[in-house]
RNA sequence: CCCAAGUCCGCUGAA
């Protein structure tokens, strides 16, 4: 078990689904099968590689389930957008545990509406820190700074995420000053924090107070590297972002996409063509960058063929492509792939792209029919 | 021994 549990680790992070299932079949073919931990792992491992169905085809084998295979299948159905499902397991679990309750806290905070979120936080029968750093950041995220201060205010044992949760609200709603009162109250701070608050000044474009503070950091991640790299980058001090980036001792996909992006917004579009094809690794966001940079100057084949180079396919990166189609006068080719299969899942954006192309393109019947089919409006 | 929370990069729209 202690051999094949890194494997399948390693299948998550590098998003290598026909690995996973190579694994899976060695695992059923070695005296393991019956294994309960491994075959958690295994439906741990295809929810977070977007395969619910073989998640639960694998919980299916289990006699029975332990506490530990019900909470993963409710975060695998949950990280898949698949809320009532998650509910509908949920509901079934035995003898749930407030990690169970958590985990489906966290489904309807991500996915469905803070109402019912805020419904079931109230009704659990044990909260722990956990639950409120994610209440706390759900009502953040919708903008609600106040419900958040007072359920910390109220939170019984703050630790140090729930600190550093703090501080990142007050970031994010724009209260740098109070970010970093919270900051220096904290009783602990750990990387993160230190991060969470070099990030919060980063977006202030205050690089001056931004690099003091990278300065006095007690210790440095890669986080802080990319965090500080962002900064310039979104500063446009591109001959700084590049020195800074080639004396990283370490670098991960997500400083190579930060460079990537400071070549695009310096216009340097060779230099990003250039970056891309040396990257050991890429992501979405590597290819939605790409796919941007050249449709916005009107390279739209290289654009497309970007979008053909990706392993699998993301709605962020699908809705760039539209963006790209749009901005080149090609709504026959947006509304294509908006229609198509290839294209998984849209979101608000999706079709918010495809309201706009069709108004601009003064097609009001279209965009009344489009409007009147969309799923939900903002 | 396996499950849930806070940090860095990408899409539409508002400014």
């Amino acid at each position: 078990a202690s051999y094949w549990a890194p494997l399948i680790q390693s299948c998550c992070t590098a998003r290598d689904l026909p690995r996973a299932r190579h694994i899976h079949a060695q695992i059923m073919l070695s005296d393991l099968k019956n294994n309960r931990m491994l075959a958690n792992l295994l439906v741990e491992m295809y929810g977070k590689l977007g395969s619910p169905v073989r998640a639960r085809a694998v919980f299916d084998t289990l006699n029975p389930p332990n506490i530990f295979s019900w909470n993963i299948l409710v975060a695998a159905y949950a990280h898949n957008g698949h809320v009532e499902e998650a509910k509908r397991v949920f509901d079934l679990t035995p003898h749930k545990t407030v990690v169970s309750w958590t985990t489906i806290l966290q489904a309807y905070t991500r996915h469905g509406n803070l109402e019912q979120a805020k419904i079931l936080f109230d009704s659990m029968p044990d909260r722990n820190a956990f639950s409120w750093t994610i209440m706390m950041a759900a009502y953040s995220e919708r903008g609600d700074l106040l419900n958040s201060k007072i359920l910390f205010d109220k939170m019984p044992r703050r630790n140090v995420v729930a600190w550093t949760a703090i501080v990142k609200v007050y970031a994010e709603n724009e209260h740098i000053p109070e970010a970093k009162e919270m900051y220096d109250t904290m009783p602990h701070r750990d990387m993160v924090s230190y991060n969470v608050m070099l990030s919060a000044y980063a977006g202030t474009g205050n690089l001056a107070q931004t690099e003091d503070l990278f300065e006095k950091m007690p210790e440095y991640d890669i986080v802080s590297f990319n965090t500080m790299l962002g900064a310039y980058v979104h500063e446009e001090r591109f001959a700084r972002a590049k020195s800074l980036f080639d004396r990283m001792l370490y670098r991960n996909v997500v400083s190579w996409n930060t460079l990537l992006r400071g070549f695009v917004q310096a216009g340097e579009i060779e230099q990003a063509a250039c970056a891309y094809e040396r990257m050991p690794e890429r992501t979405g966001v590597t290819f939605t960058i790409l796919i941007g940079a050249y449709a916005l100057l009107g390279y739209i084949k290289e654009s497309e063929k970007i979008f053909e180079q990706m392993p699998y396919l993301d709605t962020v990166s699908c809705n760039a492509m539209l963006v790209g189609f749009a901005q080149n006068s090609r709504l026959e080719q947006a509304l294509t792939l908006f229609h198509s299969t290839t294209m998984l899942e849209r979101n608000t954006a999706s079709w918010n792209t495809i309201l706009a192309a069709l108004a601009s393109h003064g097609n009001l019947e279209a965009t009344r029919n489009h409007f009147k089919t969309m799923p939900e409006k903002d």
